[in-house]
DNA sequence: TAGGCCATCTGGTCCT
DNA sequence: AGGACCAGATGGCCTA
C-alpha cells in the first residue's frame, strides 16, 4: 500500500546489485535527487529513464557478460516479454519502497522535531542536530528522574550538568545559553564526566547586557540568530507549575515566536509556557545584568536579578529569599 | 577545504 | 508477496 504518490525516478540506472557498488555513473543523477527531498524531484525529466531506456540498458548488460572467447556467458533462450515485465514490476515496487522510505524518514523527523520541542533547549531557527536531539532527550530525563527521586529541588549546577552530559561542546554552548549560563561551568573533563569548574570568572558573571538573551559572551558557538532566539532556561522555585504542565504529546507548544525552551525549571518541573515577548522583557535568567530602565519592573517578577550584596558564586538573586537560601547553601558550604 | 549533518536511495532481513 | 525496518553508501549544504 502506497502512502505517497511516487513518480518516475533514475533509481534503475544504480547499478543492480548493493549500494555499496561504486556508483561513478549515476553521481550526476543523483545530484539532481539529492538537491531536494521533495518527491517530486523523482519526476525530473532529464533523469527520467523510460521503461524502453531501462529494458534496453538490462539487454545490454546481459550481453556484456562475455567470457575472454567473446561467448555469452547467458545460457538459454531469453524471455523477452517476461523480463520486461518483471524489470517494470522491480522497477514499480522498488519506486514505492522509496516513497514509503521517504514517508517513514519524515514520520520520524517529524517525531524528533516533536522532541526537540520538548527539551530545554528549543528554536526553529537553529535545531540540535538529531544526535544531540537524542543525548539530550536523555540527560532530560535523567536529571527529571533524579529530582523526583530525590524528592527535593535539585541545585541548579547539577541539574545543568546532568542535562549537557556528553553533549557536544557547541550543544553545551546552546543549553549553557539556553539557562543563561556560562559553558566553561559545565565542560566535560576527559573521561566524558561534568566537571564544575568553580566560581566563574567576571565576564561570566557580567556575560552581557539585558538587552540580549543569546549565549554568553566568548562562548557563542552559535550563529547571531541563536543568540537572538534561544529563551533561556526558566529555574523558578516554584512547585505549582508541575500539574499544570502539559503533556508532551498533546501539549507540546508551539511557539510562533523567537523561541522557546519546553519547560520550567523549578525544583520540579513542568511544560508551562510564558507569553514569549514576556520572556525577552523580564530578564529571568540572571546572569545578565539587568538595566536600570527595567530594573524596577524586573524586581517583581525575575526568578534571578543581579544584586552587590548577594553570595551567590553567580550573584544570582531570587525572587523568594528562602529559595535563594537553599541554591545558595552547597555554595556557603 | 574538511568535517558534520542531512535526505535519499538501496538491498537485506524479518514479519504478517 | 509485500510492507516495515535497518544500515550502508552517496552527494548536497553549511560552517569553521
Amino acid at each position: 500500500m502506497l502512502t505517497l504518490p511516487f513518480e518516475e525516478h533514475d533509481m534503475m540506472c544504480e547499478p543492480p546489485f548493493g549500494a555499496s557498488f561504486p556508483r561513478e555513473n549515476t553521481g550526476e543523477h543523483r545530484k539532481q535527487d539529492m538537491s531536494r527531498p521533495a518527491p517530486d524531484d523523482t519526476s525530473n525529466s532529464e533523469t527520467k529513464e523510460t521503461e524502453d531506456d531501462s529494458s534496453e540498458r538490462e539487454e545490454d548488460e546481459r550481453d556484456a557478460c562475455h567470457d575472454e572467447n567473446g561467448q555469452s556467458k547467458r545460457r538459454g533462450p531469453r524471455k523477452k516479454g517476461d523480463g520486461e515485465g518483471r524489470v517494470e514490476r522491480v522497477k514499480l515496487r522498488r519506486q514505492e519502497a522509496n516513497a514509503r522510505e521517504r514517508s517513514r524518514m519524515h514520520g520520524l523527523n517529524d517525531a524528533l522535531e516533536n522532541l526537540r520541542k520538548v527539551v530545554p533547549c528549543y528554536s526553529k531557527t537553529q535545531k540540535l542536530s538529531k544526535i544531540e536531539t537524542l543525548r539530550l532527550a536523555k540527560n532530560y530525563i535523567w536529571a527529571l528522574s533524579e529530582t523526583l527521586s530525590a524528592g527535593k529541588r535539585p541545585d541548579l549546577l547539577s541539574f545543568v550538568q546532568t542535562l549537557c552530559k556528553g553533549l557536544s561542546q557547541p550543544t553545551t554552548n546552546l543549553v549553557a545559553g539556553c539557562l543563561q549560563l556560562n559553558a566553561r561551568n559545565f565542560l566535560t573533563d576527559h573521561n566524558g564526566d561534568m566537571a564544575f569548574s568553580g566560581r566563574p570568572s567576571y565576564d561570566v558573571l557580567y556575560p552581557y547586557q539585558c538587552s540580549d538573551m543569546g549565549t554568553p559572551t566568548g562562548h557563542n558557538t552559535g550563529t547571531v540568530e541563536s543568540t537572538k532566539t534561544f529563551r533561556p532556561y526558566n529555574y523558578q522555585g516554584a512547585y505549582d507549575s508541575f500539574y499544570e504542565g502539559a503533556s508532551p504529546e498533546g501539549g507540546s507548544p508551539h511557539f510562533e515566536g523567537p523561541l522557546s525552551p519546553a519547560m520550567n525549571f523549578s525544583g520540579i518541573f513542568s511544560l508551562k509556557h510564558e507569553d514569549p515577548v514576556e520572556y525577552g522583557k523580564n530578564c529571568h535568567y540572571g546572569m545578565r545584568y539587568c538595566g536600570v530602565p527595567t530594573r524596577g519592573a524586573l524586581a517583581q517578577n525575575s526568578m534571578y536579578r543581579m544584586s552587590p550584596d548577594n553570595h551567590f558564586p553567580y550573584d544570582l538573586h531570587l525572587r523568594s529569599q528562602s529559595i535563594q537560601d537553599e541554591i545558595n547553601a552547597p555554595f556557603h558550604n
